[in-house]
DNA sequence: TAGGCCATCTGGTCCT
DNA sequence: AGGACCAGATGGCCTA
């Protein structure tokens, strides 16, 4: 019954610390659980102070009996009343182990979690709530576009991909975005709203460019709301785009800032990061480039760029610039 | 220093 | 009986 996270096979097929644990080999064990992650070192160390902490129980209990006389030499005699004591515990030993071993399955599940949602950094992860949250927008974005059927607004797409994190991490989204976070503002309800400057702006800093107006929103009330200037509310845009109420409807309110998706397929790069690794996936991906003047994506993109937008994202697949990009997005749409 | 996040321990419950 | 799962408690670490 017992099941252990697939990715560690050596735990599935050696003893665990407690049942049927001998002594003599707890230092191997050890040094087996610094080198498997260095996250657990202090599991492995509170797993031999618990082996320590019943040594010690054992020699004290050894060291003379209740009334104080000296112990009796020879074999020793075992307690009536301490079988089901040591059993307890030590069963109490194995449980914890177990549990720990579960979490750990759990927490590797969680950072695989993590690296293909967006905005997977090794240096600053996500929390496990986040990484929940933003994992359930993330699906629950991808899904609304494939039924749509339909090109997705970029804006609309970020805000449900953010909806719900808390200010920390969308700062730390649009950190790895490159875009200044002091675009978004949130209101008093904890709904998302825009500041005067369109997060656009951020994005598409460049002269000749209407700062005003999204690339690509030629029309709708996305884009008249973003020439207005008006406070964008969040829920507004959603259900703009997607028809139907907020996923959000049992969370936490969204009371972070916007950073946009850098993928849709589930293999996320970031600037100054190593790009993924295609070969073993096989994904197709949107690598943020960041650099001026690109206009990488085609227009057939399931993003409403337009051509003439510079887009900071280029597209890679399996390593290298993708050069017919409505492959991507024709696969996409189908 | 308070608050957030996390790992771990622990006892209870459910299931096989 | 024993393992999996869960939630509460606790303490450590880090950051604003």
């Amino acid at each position: 019954m017992l099941t252990l996270p697939f990715e560690e096979p050596h735990m599935m097929c050696e003893p665990r610390f407690g049942a049927n644990y001998p002594r003599d080999s707890l230092p191997e064990r050890l040094e087996q659980e610094r080198q498997h992650s260095l996250d657990r070192s202090n599991s492995a160390m509170r797993e031999a102070e618990d082996d320590l902490t019943d040594r010690e129980d054992d020699e004290r209990e050894d060291d003379g009996d209740e009334d104080g006389l000296p112990k009796k030499r020879g074999p020793r005699k075992k307690k009536a009343g301490k079988e089901p004591g040591e059993r307890v515990k030590h069963r109490r030993h194995e449980a914890n182990a177990r549990e720990r071993s579960r979490m750990h399955g759990l927490n590797d599940a969680l950072e695989s979690l993590r690296k293909v949602v967006p905005c997977y950094s090794k240096t600053q992860k996500l929390s496990k709530i986040e990484t929940l949250r933003l994992a359930k927008n993330y699906i629950w974005a991808l899904s609304e576009t494939l039924s749509a059927g339909k090109r997705p607004d970029l804006l609309a797409f970020v805000q449900t991909l953010c909806k719900g994190l808390s200010q920390p991490t969308t700062n730390l989204v649009a950190g790895c975005l490159q875009l200044n976070a002091r675009n978004f503002l949130t209101d008093h309800n904890g709904e998302v709203m825009f500041s005067s400057r369109s997060p656009y702006d951020a994005m598409y800093p460049y002269p000749g460019t209407d700062v005003n107006t999204p690339p690509g929103h030629s029309g709708g009330s996305l884009d008249s709301s973003a020439k207005t200037f008006r406070h964008y509310s969040y829920s507004g845009a959603y259900e703009h785009y997607y028809e139907n109420p907020s996923p959000e409807s049992g969370s936490p309110r969204f009371d972070g800032q916007l950073s946009p998706p850098m993928n849709f397929n589930g293999i996320f790069s970031m600037k100054n990061e190593e790009p993924p690794d295609y070969s073993k996936s096989g994904h197709y991906g949107v690598r943020y480039c960041g650099a001026p003047g690109r206009a990488a994506l085609a227009p057939n993109s399931m993003y409403r760029v337009s051509p003439e937008a510079r887009f900071p994202y280029d597209l890679h697949v399996r390593g290298q610039s993708f050069q017919a990009q409505g492959e991507v997005n024709g696969s996409f749409h189908n």
